[in-house]
DNA sequence: TCAAAAGTGTTCTTGATACACCCATGC
DNA sequence: GCATGGGTGTATCAAGAACACTTTTGA
């Protein structure tokens, strides 16, 4: 029992809201509980910061720990620190969002975690904690951002066609987008490089297939570019 | 010595980027340290989070302590968490900005802090810890926030001219903006009261005040308005 | 009467929206 | 040959940008 303070330190952890797009709607990686308090409840992934790492690095960690993911767009969101949030004692939870490509990983591959799976994210279960007000905060900062940053391509494959794209932002976004206007503003941008390909098609006529100019765009933002779709 | 833990737990603190309009150009409070590290070095007014209280609370706590200030618009930025950021052991600390009128409080009352001074915003004196870095991060934040939000009016009178308002906007996006095209669209809004009061002119033209209409704003907002200035 | 800031409209350009049909493919 | 999603252009409307002079006041 070494680490000895003049007054009570509340624990520190971290929590990721990862988002998927898959089947035509946002997704989010739930955990399920193995242990209590909420055992067998779906919480978000994540855990304690430890001694010697950095914020961003333990989130990095329990990604990896408890859903195997790696390489995925990271992002602090915010802090919450209301007092009994967790019943035991006092615990900051430091929040991250996360956007991972369903096609490059495993859907649920977990080592810590009991279970894990994709949940549509605006109807998961009940959460444990104050997962679900953290949850809401993730949609909210996602939705806000999509607009103004490129952050959509995240949640694609590397190659993809408009029509994904479109129905990525039209899930997100919660409403219809006229296909014409769409495609036009996209590629009026000059950041998506029509590549050599097509789609195989399944009984349709294939599609062009698209990646985003990750370099361009880049160099654009440093002149003062603002994406905004 | 009554706290202990089987791992050693991080200090939790919260510090606050005080921004303030005057003289046309964005000021930012600091207060002079009294104690190591840093001594006499110009820092961000913040302190510990006590055990319970929420991180907002400490936020407001820590103001009226260190600046006597109150009822200012506080919102959380960002929580900075390097390892080494405190020299002394690993600190946490969640990050706030406040928007305040300085016409309404003392330019640099403090009770606690040994000194405290309005400095410009983008040319403060070195800064102890990394409060550099959260001012740069809080100062992107007003930037982008400005342009969707109407969180400028915090910055000014309750009573102000449309001069002061378009000052305040080019002080903080840092280019001017077209007088009838501000004013057209800033009316048009139809957000802005105009009172029966003019400014007691100085040797010129005296000025229509206006005020900020926060209610009809927080109507318009919950149906789906969004300001965009 | 001068200095200093307040106030005011129109034109042009650009971007947003609305909208309907033909195309290529696999079955 | 048919079902399925892929792909394309134009006309209208609204908002943004550019731009210069008159007014009111106190000194």
């Amino acid at each position: 029992m070494p680490f000895t303070y003049l007054y009570p330190r509340a624990a520190l952890t971290v929590d990721c809201v990862v988002f998927g797009f898959d089947e035509g709607a946002l997704k989010v990686l739930l955990i399920r509980r193995g242990i209590e308090p909420f055992l067998n409840r779906w919480a978000l992934p994540g855990g304690f910061v430890r001694p010697d790492e950095t914020l961003d690095a333990a989130a990095l960690r329990e990604l990896q720990e408890e859903t195997g993911l790696r390489e995925v767009y990271l992002e602090q969101l915010y802090t919450f620190g209301e007092i009994h949030r967790d019943p035991r004692e006092r615990v900051i939870s430091v929040a991250y969002f996360a956007l991972v490509r369903r096609t490059d990983h495993v859907p649920a591959a977990s080592t810590d975690a009991a279970d894990a799976a994709w949940f549509e994210a605006e109807k998961t279960p009940t959460l444990a904690f104050d997962h679900a007000e953290i949850l809401k905060a993730a949609l909210d900062r996602l939705r806000g951002k999509i607009r103004w940053q490129p952050v959509g391509f995240e949640l694609l494959p590397k190659k993809f066609t408009l029509s994904q794209l479109q129905g990525l932002y039209e899930a997100i976004l919660g409403r219809e987008l006229d296909k014409r206007n769409f495609r036009k503003k996209l590629l009026a941008l000059d950041l998506l490089v029509a590549l050599e390909e097509t789609t195989t098609a399944a009984s349709r006529r294939p599609a062009q297939l698209f990646r985003f100019d990750q370099r361009k765009y880049q160099s654009l933002t440093r002149k003062g570019f603002i994406f905004d779709l």
